[in-house]
DNA sequence: TTAGTCACG
DNA sequence: ACGTACGTGACTAAC
């Protein structure tokens, strides 16, 4: 039998757009709800493998029904605009994809899957799927068509015997039932008083609706029942005729729903590209070969060969591309130099003999190992993409050449060419914005450091850390068997699922309120258990040391290089606020709350003859707050050297700094951390440990004291709703789509990274500046001292044993002449052999 | 690949 | 009635 797919388009495509985070275009279309939709066709046709495909949508006009039923669906909410946006695209992709599209004027498009599921019913030689995410569609299941109901979760696949099996009666029943129970969604209003179980009880006996109200029928029934339903019996046939879905639409050519359409990778490209789905088409296993047999030229570009690089003739800067073997070079518009086989050090003598623009300047730096000094980057286009749009995972040069050219280039040389136009269609943007200083004089200076940083890496002792290992292992299989004595048996601990069922299935033990996909066992939750039994306390151990061993255990110790270094990548486009993320390893989760997480710290070490000299800022993101609020009362505590949280928590309740107790302050310091994270009262309750109605009052308080800071929040989510972005004090954008959000939840998300990013963003800007400086002030010193570490508000040096001293003071008066501020911007230093004693 | 958990600022 | 603090990365289990 062939098989025939039928997608409920709207039903689908509206659970995509609820169920995926917003994601938008970088110029602010949004493409969640195309983008959720694609994923599930995907899953269903490689699920299914349909011999024909159809994909139904309803037209939005009103229709018959609306005409003759003012207030059908009255209570329907509109469909929301960016969910509207997104239609069209849809419709493209399911196109593409080699469905029929199947629109009928006046006809809803569940009419449409009827009609469309009736005809191949009527065919007999087809099995047809539905693919809905609404339960009404169930009435269409017969012995040939099957409903699959996309659920957040898992897919069911309803055929009649699922069907009788849920609801105790078949699918031909449903209509009646729905006739009685009604269904307030879709305003169809059933009988007062009858609900679902009266409904299906009623059906299931007589049979039907028409044999329920015949002669008879309703035998057996209680008189408030029967009442109900004599009364109710006009209101029961016209919700039946609303729940009924018509198998007569109009369909245009229907012959044709049972015809194979061909994917049409050409158009499907187009749409990825102006969608920005850089990973889609692979998922479809569509490429560019697909599209077309030749590939179209991005331009006409002029390539040249060259032996050297002292062949080269260019004005202005040298576009450059190197991916480690051959090099090009855009010499002008159109115009490109190779250069195969590239020799490193004629490269290098040729990176340092010119200014030079490239996509990736710190790579380039790596790659050849060179000091980012003595050579002068105008221009890196990927930071450039960057700034422009700092919410992206990764800045390819071909995706970002798809982003801002709308071509990908496909071989070195058209790669150089990209570099250059991307250049200046990213320079013109970037003055648009008001970011180019933050490029020429924070990231493109920083790529350099962060090279050299990168490259020098961070000591460790390879061989402490494996020891410190073999010591967690013991502890941890200790502790293992003494949770498997608790329990009575052998299980994964690490499992969250076999943890769940043994904690609260097999003890008992009270199941946290907190459910996703089952029990909930992270440690807020267990650490309410520990009362209840000595498992908890065993479970917690277990997976402190398991954590300790298996992430920062051999891991780290591995990653060393013969030198026992470790060289972090320092991602500079890593995160949407400006900050930076390490990786491969992390060394910016090195555990320091814990005791004996902190102990790992010991074996981060100096070179021998070196010293660790380590700096961190004192409270920065609250003085960056107060300066942005231009807040008088949040400054003067900075301005008089107080400690912010007892200074805030005598403020907020109304006591002298002396009266503050150590409690009062940690309830301050909570509230304090909750005001950069975009404050609500439930959050802070539950870090608290107190009601949320103290919770409220303690932010009420705070705001009321602090007005500054209470206006400035204010004022910042309103102009962020306004342009769609917020500012550091640096001019740093961030874009929040969120904010124009339906979905409320969405949008109070939105609404609190925008008062969060000003404030991590700029306290980011700051410590760059810092880095740039500290680095400049150390190489003009003279100092045998180096900055190789960055942990947010922390540098680390590492500066020869008799220049600790004064390395350790630069550190300092850099950081903290980073920018001039009305409140003093503080950093406390420390030094040691090891990163345990600096800090 | 995703979800859950947990390490850091 | 719901869902709940900002920003990251790594590891494990389980799909």
């Amino acid at each position: 039998m062939k098989k025939l797919l039928i997608v409920d388009g709207n039903s689908i495509v509206n659970r995509a757009f609820f169920g995926i985070r917003p994601l938008s275009t970088k110029s602010g279309l949004p493409t969640n709800a195309v983008f959720g939709f694609l994923s599930i066709l995907k899953k269903h046709l490689d699920a299914l493998e349909p011999d024909y495909r159809v994909c139904a949508f309803d037209v939005h006009e009103p229709t018959f029904r609306h005409l003759a039923y003012a207030d059908y669906k009255g209570n329907r909410k509109g469909m929301p605009d960016e969910l509207r946006a997104q239609m069209p695209y849809a419709k493209r992709a399911a196109a593409a994809l080699g469905f029929r599209i199947v629109e009928c004027p006046g006809w809803e498009a569940d009419d449409v899957l009827g009609t469309a599921a009736a005809t191949g019913d009527a065919r007999g030689d087809i099995r047809t799927y539905i693919l809905t995410g609404d339960r009404d569609s169930l009435q269409l299941v017969t012995p040939t068509t099957t409903v699959v109901l996309a659920k957040t979760k898992e897919d069911i696949l309803v055929t009649p015997e699922v069907f009788r099996e849920t609801y105790g009666i078949g699918p031909e029943q449903f209509v009646d039932v729905k006739a009685l129970m009604g269904d307030s969604s879709d305003n169809i209003p059933g009988i007062a008083g009858i609900g679902e179980k009266t409904a299906l009880k009623l059906i299931a006996g007589a049979g039907s609706l028409d044999a329920l109200y015949a002669d008879g029928g309703m035998d057996g029934q209680t008189a408030s029942t029967v009442k109900k339903l004599t009364e109710g019996q006009a209101s029961a046939y016209l919700s039946r005729d609303l729940a009924t879905i018509r198998r007569n639409a109009p369909i245009p050519e229907p012959e044709t729903l049972f015809e194979s359409r061909p994917v049409d990778a050409a158009a499907f490209l187009d749409l990825c590209r102006e969608l920005e789905f850089t990973e889609m088409p692979k998922r479809f296993g569509i490429t560019d070969a697909d599209a077309s047999t030749e590939p179209v030229p991005a331009a006409e570009i002029a390539v040249t060969e060259a032996q050297s690089f002292e062949d080269i003739e260019c004005d202005g800067p040298a576009v450059i591309v190197y991916d480690g073997e051959d090099a090009a070079v855009s010499t002008g518009e159109g115009q490109v130099v190779r250069i195969p086989h590239a020799d490193r050090d004629a490269l290098a003598a040729f990176l340092q003999s010119r200014p030079i623009v490239c996509h990736d300047f710190k790579t380039l730096l790596r790659t050849l190992h060179l000091p980012g000094d003595g050579i002068d980057c105008a221009y890196d286009t990927m930071l450039a993409a960057y700034l422009l749009n700092p919410g992206k995972s990764k800045y390819l040069l071909c995706d970002t050449a798809a982003e801002f050219l709308g071509t990908a280039p496909t071989d070195l040389t058209s790669d150089a060419d990209a570099v250059r136009r991307l250049w200046a269609a990213t320079e013109k943007t970037l003055g648009e914005t008001g970011e180019e200083k933050l490029l020429h004089e924070i990231e493109i200076p920083l790529s350099a450091v962060l090279a050299g940083m990168e490259e020098r890496g961070f000591r460790i002792d390879p061989d402490g850390i494996r020891r410190y290992a073999g010591e967690l292992l013991e502890e941890e299989n200790a502790t293992a068997e003494r949770v498997w004595f608790e329990a009575g048996h052998h299980f994964n601990i690490n499992s969250p699922k076999q943890l769940g069922e043994v904690l609260f299935e097999e003890i008992g033990l009270p199941a946290g309120k907190k459910t996703k996909t089952g029990y909930s066992t992270d440690a807020d939750t267990l650490e309410e258990l520990r009362p209840y039994h000595p498992i908890i306390g065993d479970v917690l151990t277990f997976r402190q040391l398991s954590k300790l061993r298996g992430t920062y255990g051999d891991p780290l110790a591995d990653a060393a290089d013969e030198a026992g270094r470790i060289h972090t990548r320092l991602n500079q486009t890593g995160t949407a606020t400006g900050r930076l993320a390490s990786s491969d390893p992390n060394l910016q989760n090195i555990p320091v709350r814990g005791e004996l997480g902190r102990e790992l710290r010991k074996f981060f070490i100096a070179e021998d003859g070196y010293v660790l000299v380590d700096a961190d800022y004192s409270q920065i993101e609250l003085r960056l707050l107060s300066v942005l609020a231009d807040d008088p009362a949040m400054q003067r505590a900075f301005l008089e050297g107080e400690d912010i949280h007892t200074a805030v928590a005598a403020e907020v309740f109304h006591l002298t700094p002396d009266e503050v107790t150590p409690d009062l302050r940690r309830r301050a310091k909570a509230v304090n951390f909750g005001i950069v994270y975009g404050i609500g009262d439930f959050s802070l309750a539950k870090d608290l440990g107190i009601s949320r109605k103290q919770a409220k009052q303690y932010i009420e308080n705070y705001l009321a004291t602090y007005s500054g800071v209470a206006a400035y929040l204010d004022r910042t989510v309103e102009a962020a709703k306004r342009d769609g972005y917020t500012t550091t004090m640096f001019g740093r954008r961030r874009n929040i789509p969120e904010l124009k959000a339906s979905n409320r939840n969405l949008r109070a998300f939105g609404e609190r990274v925008a008062m969060n990013s000003p404030i991590q963003g700029t306290a980011a800007d700051v410590i760059k500046i810092a880095m740039i400086r500290v680095e400049r002030a150390l190489k003009e010193s003279g100092l045998d001292a180096r900055l190789i570490m960055q942990v947010h508000d922390e540098l680390i040096l590492e500066a020869r044993e008799d220049c600790a001293d004064e390395a350790a003071e630069l550190l300092v008066r850099e950081m903290e002449a980073a920018v001039t501020l009305p409140v003093p911007l503080t950093a406390d230093c420390g030094m040691g052999k090891t990163w345990f004693e600096a800090k």
